[in-house]
DNA sequence: AAAAAAAGAACGAACGTTCGCTATATTTTT
DNA sequence: AAAAATATAGCGAACGTTCGTTCTTTTTTT
């Protein structure tokens, strides 16, 4: 069906629509972020806490990406970002708690963003491929975000780990419903759905988790997407006899 | 082919089979370590220095998993071996050194592992799944070790942290040649050889990386094993028309 | 008795955090 | 409108703690 193909590749959703639709900006998020915490940041002035706080996490995660979250110290911090000490503690209450505040931001958008694209979407196989594609778009918009997600989770305080436990799950769940939803249509036949969701997973997480390794191969993530929706559907498609 | 299907399961490696042939005992890896850097380690006595660096390292594994390498302390480490802070630097020459040491032992013994199992194979198909199932059979005999691998490499210093880049690739590598190997043979059609390696590798790292997710669903080697050479294999045996 | 191994007190460096201070912006009073 | 008072942001030295490591002493083995 070369007709039907190539409708379905003009109705793929490219990384740079979705860059401008999504658009989601570093100050916006930050912005959320200082709302969000108000209470614990001294800083009163929302247009200087959005800016220094944007800067707070962005260096944050960058040093975390390189050394660790537990090598970074303080006067680490300190020097990257210009501020002194005692600034630095007008911004959260401590390292740990910094840590915890950004998992925190970061779970919330990837779900946010997650569900709003779904929803569109009428037909499980729209569905899983949209959500395949927001998923990895995602990352790649905040790549340095979700490296740090998956490395520093063990660091999290123990009432927080388990966000980000759940929200390997929530995230596969998102998955799992769709490919159910499929069967239950007729559509998709699989034979185990639950392993089914987590390689789906897997294979999404393999892109930001080995970004070194596709940018030297020169893949981008439209590629990758592609290569992965068609992975998934040699799976899971109902073969027309 | 109903009898061909039968032959194929009866000829499968199973973990039990695999963790009795491949036999890696803990003892047998720390006498290697004792004997490669016996020029850093003071305990010139085999026997004690094998017993307590087995000691060291599985505690070493332990508490990282648990906290992170840098998280956890020498006074960690001493109180939870039971060694004094003067005997534990008797066996390594410092912290940086003991997590460099490990790694290095680590990635002989998989390459090594998996290269002997290979070679036993003729076809491409049955090297492809003799290669997936030793991988994660090893990674589940050795899970400790293998998480440890991969969320501690950013802690190596800088000469010693291309090794499990290296070793990324390595693994990797052994992937590709076999489907390489298949589409040369006309046996298997691949659209991209380097993508497909690349999910393979993340299907195979899923297992180690979310332990705790499959062991709460009762997903055990086998099954997961199985599962992932059928995903594989609809993407990549040739359709006999 | 000599040698090897283990012990644990001690050391300086570096850690996260605090706190008194200065500089600047904003509000109130005159 | 000018002056005084207050509030806020930023600074960096200093604190107590904990870190990796060393070194002398004690115990165990040969």
């Amino acid at each position: 069906m070369p007709r039907a193909v190539e409708a379905d590749r003009l109705m793929n959703m490219t990384f740079n629509r979705f860059k401008k639709e999504a658009s989601i900006t570093e100050e916006e998020l930050c912005r959320e972020f200082f709302n969000e915490h108000c209470r614990l940041i001294k800083v009163k002035n929302e247009k200087i806490a959005v800016k220094n706080l944007a800067l707070i996490i962005k260096t944050t995660i960058r040093l975390s990406n390189e050394i660790g979250f537990y090598s970074m110290s303080m006067r680490d911090l300190s020097r990257e970002t210009g501020l002194s000490m005692g600034a630095l503690y007008s911004y959260f209450p401590g390292k740990g708690r910094l840590l915890d505040m950004i998992h925190h931001l970061g779970g919330k958008t990837v779900m946010r963003v997650l569900q709003t694209y779904i929803e569109k979407e009428e037909s499980p196989a729209e569905k899983l491929e949209t959500a395949v594609r927001a998923h990895l778009y995602l990352s790649e918009i905040m790549k340095d975000m979700f490296y740090f997600f998956y490395m520093e989770t063990k660091n999290l305080n123990k009432k927080n780990r388990k966000t980000p436990v759940a929200s390997e799950l929530l995230t596969e769940r998102v998955f799992i419903d769709i490919l159910k939803e499929g069967v239950k249509k007729g559509i998709f036949k699989i034979d185990d759905i639950l392993l089914t969701g987590s390689v789906i997973k897997a294979m999404l997480q393999d892109w930001y988790l080995k970004r070194w390794k596709y940018r030297k191969r020169r893949i981008n993530v439209e590629k990758y997407a592609g290569f992965v929706i068609r992975f998934i559907n040699k799976n899971i498609i109902k073969e027309l006899k």
